[in-house]
DNA sequence: CCCATTCCTTAACATATGTTAATGCGCAGC
DNA sequence: GCTGCGCATTAACATATGTTAAGGAATGGG
């Protein structure tokens, strides 16, 4: 495959040496996936991660019909269900394509098996967690700390132009509150304005 | 210092060499700090990994005088800023002893700097974050699925006896409800059994 | 031993948000 | 150009939870 943004991402998160740039290639494939579609379905396993290249991905929890909308990933993102790469069991979260998407996947397992021969790739593996921890918990905390409204203000400051290609409900379950209730923080918005 | 729990549980995350295991004690220092003193106090920088021997630590976000309780550290665990300490960013979450407490201490930049020499370290570290990643989202999800109720009954199974040895606010705190909501949820549950 | 502090509980009240339901807009398929 | 479906909005209502306040048990210091 062509070197895409995925190349210049991982090196501008960590150094990589040719060799493991090459080798990492080699396990590198192109998908492209309509509006809609699953990457993961929730309760199923899979041996990929995900690195998105195009378009927009939401990682879900559903609990008897309720969805919980963890986070939405955009270009130059991991989709990807760290989780159950890891651990081996199946993916407790869905991914879903929110609008038709080209991500470029490889074999979490095939990729594990290069830290052997170039220890670079398992640095990048480390730093590429920790910035997700980073990420993980600055989110955490705002989420916490601000109410419904400063968060959708955030949403739309960190995902411009996002807010006008999913439907509401997905945002709303995002910020943890019902679409009825976004509708009404999105009037009194309007009309303080 | 003498090997306590630490090196137990460290071998048991991952394998690790003898130079290794030695190099690494090297960096270790034993503290004792007495009930309700910091570890790290929000805002402020700090150098060191932190390793619970014995005792109770909570980590916690403080926002305008509300405190938000992320989660509390029992021995064998590590009650450190992460973010911190990679990001080399003063601190946003404080850390606590609820109850006098012992523990392992010691320089992250030192830890990282023998990654060179102990390549076992690193895939150390990784695994670490990477069982730390596990953890935190079953939590997340736990946490947004269940109602107040549940998770207050999964935090007595998960922390046994805990709840009897620090105030219940930090326990409301945790479980994102007001310490009048909490004794409610406990007079009926009282009742209810 | 007593007092003060801390913290848990309970009640009365206020309020934000969920629920249910009806309305209407806009887009897609026929 | 209709027609139907998906989605957003709005209103009326129900309810859970926060707020304020008061009282009482437990604990620790003088």
């Amino acid at each position: 495959m062509e070197p895409a943004l995925i190349i210049t991402t991982l090196n501008s998160i960590a150094p990589l040496e040719q060799g493991a740039i090459a080798a990492f290639l080699d396990l590198c494939e192109e998908i492209s996936i309509p509006r809609n579609e699953y990457l993961v379905r929730q309760g199923e396993r899979t041996p990929y991660a995900y690195f998105l290249e195009e378009g927009v991905v939401r990682v879900f929890f559903n609990n008897e019909g309720n969805e919980y909308n963890k986070t939405f990933f955009v270009p130059g993102m991991f989709p990807t269900p760290i989780t159950a790469l890891i651990s081996g069991e199946p993916s407790q979260l869905g991914f879903q394509a929110l609008v038709a998407s080209k991500l470029t996947r490889f074999s979490y397992q095939g990729f594990r098996a290069l830290f052997k021969s170039h220890p670079c790739l398992e640095s990048l593996m480390l730093r590429i967690l920790e910035l997700e921890w980073i990420k993980k918990e600055r989110h955490d905390i705002r989420m916490v700390t601000n109410d419904a409204t400063t968060n959708y203000l955030v949403f739309r400051k960190e995902y411009p132009g996002l807010e006008n290609q999913i439907p509401q409900y997905h945002i709303a379950s995002y910020l943890g509150i019902t679409p009825i209730q976004l509708s009404r923080i999105r009037a009194r918005l309007a009309k303080g304005q």
